[in-house]
DNA sequence: TTGTACGCGTTATCAG
DNA sequence: CTGATAACGCGTACAA
């Protein structure tokens, strides 16, 4: 230890001549301080090389500054890709952020809810993926919370929303219009599971529902979790189940891009024999091959919209819940492109 | 405001009929509490809801809990995967990560190493791109760092070190041994700019040099920044320029996934008419087609090994600074795979 | 416009 | 083994 110790502002003040609430009022910007005090003491703050004490003024305001972001994976490109935004967003706000990652278990989820330890955020941008309707209205913690994804329950916390069961119509929609009429869904993982998998799959339903095609339970196959391995695996038991089928629908970009090497090493053509389609849009479905047709979800807006939503709930914590919808997209890519078929 | 204070020590402690002291003890699982009391305690602790406050704790220990990571850019999937690994191992110190994103930029990165405000973090984990030995060693804050990547100077700080030069060494070497002999580098950005573009052009020329070939200034074109579209750009350039070419060594993968499009469009044969490698071995180069040779960096013993400087630190602040290197390792995949030509 | 004094919630010292 | 009390650094009534 011994070396450096911390100067604070008493220091600060006494090194300038002056009290301790006048270094505090140049500190904080504070208007009625004379420019030419302002500027003395500001010499003394360079002098000295003070800097705050984030602590001491948390223990007094109450506001740390810090939002948590918890997210199953920051290896998923969805996600690093919305983290980055957001950690862009915050700067907007003088924020920082502090990052979890749930792994998409439960027990772990419930246990950020509750705030894991210590009151150290001042709000919580929380990108669910199992957890309960009900561990979210049991939560002890009181801190402004923003969910991101799939709209389940009511008016449990601000939410930035996506309609999964929208978006999945339209990406089946748009195979079907392709003249597809044997479409598989690659991304079923169980009913008891995570909300994102039911609402894509009732999208799927409904879309062949409204075209007048014929569900076949054999079409619909499971994949947990959703990867481009577990995408891969599916796709070669799709095929050697000798199912007859001209298009796949994927859970998301990453399944999508397992199942394009599976019909490639398996000498299916793409988008010829069949097509297919994810979700998500990241940024290497643009560049494969064939590229992908995929469903854009608006990041941008999604971490636009969390901070305004949390920003609001700062503000004025007893306000009404609010929920904003993300816009969504079809990016027709080549592997959807009967023309090219 | 007004609905639900905050729970204190001191509520706690009236609840249960005992001292703040013997609350704190059983709240930081001291010793010597007799179990009947530490269970009357706790009761009184769960029935109130109490959870520590890490503000006032903080001002007391000096200790937050925080590591910031500063990275040009999350986006990355290389800074994700390796984001995602150090939030990971920072749970194993019982610790947290707190996001910067520096862009790159060395304004910001000097304004990260200062400190950006607040002493927040007890330490910070710096993968720096553009900032000078000078800024470092002028840093005004004292908290730990460990440095992430390119060896440059002394003894500045701890490190976890890339030998840039020696992975690029062995990726060019590779490609020789191939029967490769005109082989581009895509990847400069010139004299005053980064560290890891210099080095990485160092290892590809004594490759060279050990090889008996000669240097042309032709086949080392400039990409910046270093991304899948200026990758692209330079290779359709490097095409255009009409010099001969058997093989290219990228700076990154990304540079390379660009450069396996650029060269798909024009129709060259991979790896028969033209070698690549990359370096990272970011996910999508197992998948890409063909797949992608690269440079694998392992990135979970960067994780590891960051920690362990931080921890070894934190617990001796005065000790000899000590650099980690990083294993590196060959991945041969079908961008080089001689055999398949 | 500037100075004084207090409290935010925690841990550490030291006496009992 | 437990209790009283003093810091930690800051912001802010309130007084001047």
């Amino acid at each position: 230890m011994a070396v450096s110790k911390h100067v604070r502002l008493s220091d600060v003040a006494a090194h300038a001549g002056v009290s301790i609430k006048t270094v505090s009022n140049v500190v904080n910007g504070f208007q009625h301080v004379r420019p030419s005090m302002r500027q003395h003491v500001q010499q003394a703050i360079d002098e000295l090389g003070y800097r705050p004490d984030a602590s001491g003024r948390t223990l007094r305001t109450g506001r740390t500054g810090l939002v948590g972001l918890a997210v199953p994976d920051l290896g998923n490109p969805y996600f690093a890709d919305l983290a980055q935004r957001l950690v862009a967003e915050a700067r907007k706000y003088d924020m920082r952020l502090l990052i979890e990652q749930t792994g998409g278990d439960r027990d772990e989820e419930v246990a950020i809810l509750s705030g894991r330890g210590a009151r150290m955020v001042d709000g919580l941008i929380f990108s669910p993926l199992s957890v309960h309707d009900e561990d979210l209205r049991n939560r002890k913690d009181q801190i402004p919370l923003v969910l991101l994804g799939e709209h389940e329950g009511g008016d449990i916390a601000d939410r930035v929303d996506i309609d999964s069961v929208g978006v999945a119509f339209d990406a089946v929609t748009h195979l079907i219009e392709g003249g597809r009429r044997r479409i598989a869904m690659l991304g079923w993982v169980g009913t008891n599971t995570t909300h994102v998998s039911r609402n894509r799959r009732d999208g799927y339903l409904r879309a062949l529902e409204a075209a007048g095609i014929a569900r076949d339970p054999e079409l619909i196959r499971v994949v947990h979790p959703w990867g481009r391995l577990t995408g891969k695996t599916a796709a070669e038991q799709l095929i050697a189940s000798g199912v007859e089928f001209d298009a796949i629908f994927c859970g998301n970009d990453a399944i999508a891009l397992g199942a394009l090497t599976a019909l490639r090493e398996k000498n299916f053509n793409v988008p010829g024999d069949v097509a297919v389609i994810g979700i998500d849009n990241i940024e290497e479905s643009e560049f494969c091959v064939p590229s992908l047709s995929t469903m854009a979800i608006d990041r941008q807006a999604m971490a636009e919209r969390s901070f305004k939503l949390l920003h609001r709930r700062l503000e004025s914590p007893d306000g009404e819940t609010a929920t904003l919808a993300t816009p969504y997209a079809l990016i027709r890519r080549g592997s959807s492109n009967t023309a090219e078929g």
